[in-house]
DNA sequence: AATCTCGCCTGAAGGC
DNA sequence: TGCCTTCAGGCGAGAT
């Protein structure tokens, strides 16, 4: 499932071979994702990519008039391939640039988004609601700790709360909260503040690092099985249920909550 | 206002 | 082998 990370990396993979080019077309093959595709995608038509951003797990594929938004949702992947590549299941949406090449959103499970912001309209509700990025100034662990002292939720459910800091999805929210020592079912407003402090630090390091290793590892978009996939991290807790804690050998335990499997350790994490 | 629950989807994995 | 069931999950929308 892509989370920041992922997204990130695809940004970069697909920035260079977008940025400067003129959109020929924009093709929609199926326009049932998680939203409808808008017809007003296609505005992006005969305009120039300027750039693509990222915010939070959206993409936006920027031109003077507006950006076309794209969200990979749980199994959405970008390729970048000529126009010519025979076209496989699941592939919903194609950006055709003038020169040949196309930017190709595949999603089995569409739980993904493509729509349009038009650059004159205000920024859509949804995107204008979300926190700040995690690994901005604006974020960090006295936000945390400021924004949940009268917070009962769980503080798992608490990092993932897009209005408190973007990104943080459902297997770094385990792995954060694992290396900070702090048991995930625990309010939030029950968290010290020392915690939150070492929380927000290691937030940041275990989105950088995942970038990081996603740079690396990073598959190469413009080959035709070249979908950015989920780079194989080292996972401490995330899918380990039952098998022994790496560091105090207890078995690692796994309850459900704001209905998402959530793993932790019982001895290493109060 | 804060919190909880639902639903959209398909493919992988497991049971029989 | 193959069918059926279960689970996974981002995240907005609606309910409580």
């Amino acid at each position: 499932m892509p989370e920041l990370p992922e997204v990130e990396v695809s940004r970069l993979g697909i920035s260079p071979h977008l940025i400067g080019q003129p959109i020929k077309q924009v093709v929609v093959r199926h326009r049932q994702l998680r939203w409808l595709v808008p017809e007003d995608v296609h505005l992006a038509e005969g305009l120039t990519i300027e750039n693509v951003r990222r915010r939070a797990k959206y993409l936006f594929i920027d031109t003077a008039k507006g950006s076309i938004i794209l969200h990979l949702g749980m199994s959405g992947k970008l390729r970048v391939v000529n126009i010519d590549t025979p076209v496989i299941k699941h592939d919903h949406v194609d950006i055709v640039l003038t020169n040949g090449v196309c930017l190709r959103f595949n999603d089995a499970r569409r739980f993904g988004a493509c729509l349009w912001q038009d650059a004159n309209s205000p920024e859509m509700a949804m995107i204008a609601a979300l926190g700040p990025e995690p690994l901005t100034d604006d974020f960090d662990g006295h936000r945390l700790y400021d924004l949940s002292r009268n917070k009962s939720v769980a503080v798992k459910n608490f990092i993932m709360d897009n209005k408190v800091v973007v990104g943080v999805g459902n297997i770094y929210a385990n792995e954060s909260l694992f290396i900070a020592g702090i048991d995930p079912r625990k309010a939030a407003k029950q968290v010290s503040k020392k915690s939150y402090l070492a929380l927000g630090v290691i937030i940041k390091q275990v989105l950088r690092k995942a970038i990081e290793q996603g740079g690396t590892t990073l598959k190469d978009f413009t080959q035709a099985d070249g979908s950015p996939g989920y780079f194989a991290q080292h996972l401490r807790v995330y899918g380990r249920k039952g098998k022994a804690c790496e560091v105090c050998e207890c078995e690692i335990q796994s309850v459900t909550l704001g209905q998402r499997n959530t793993f932790f350790c019982e001895q290493c994490q109060k």
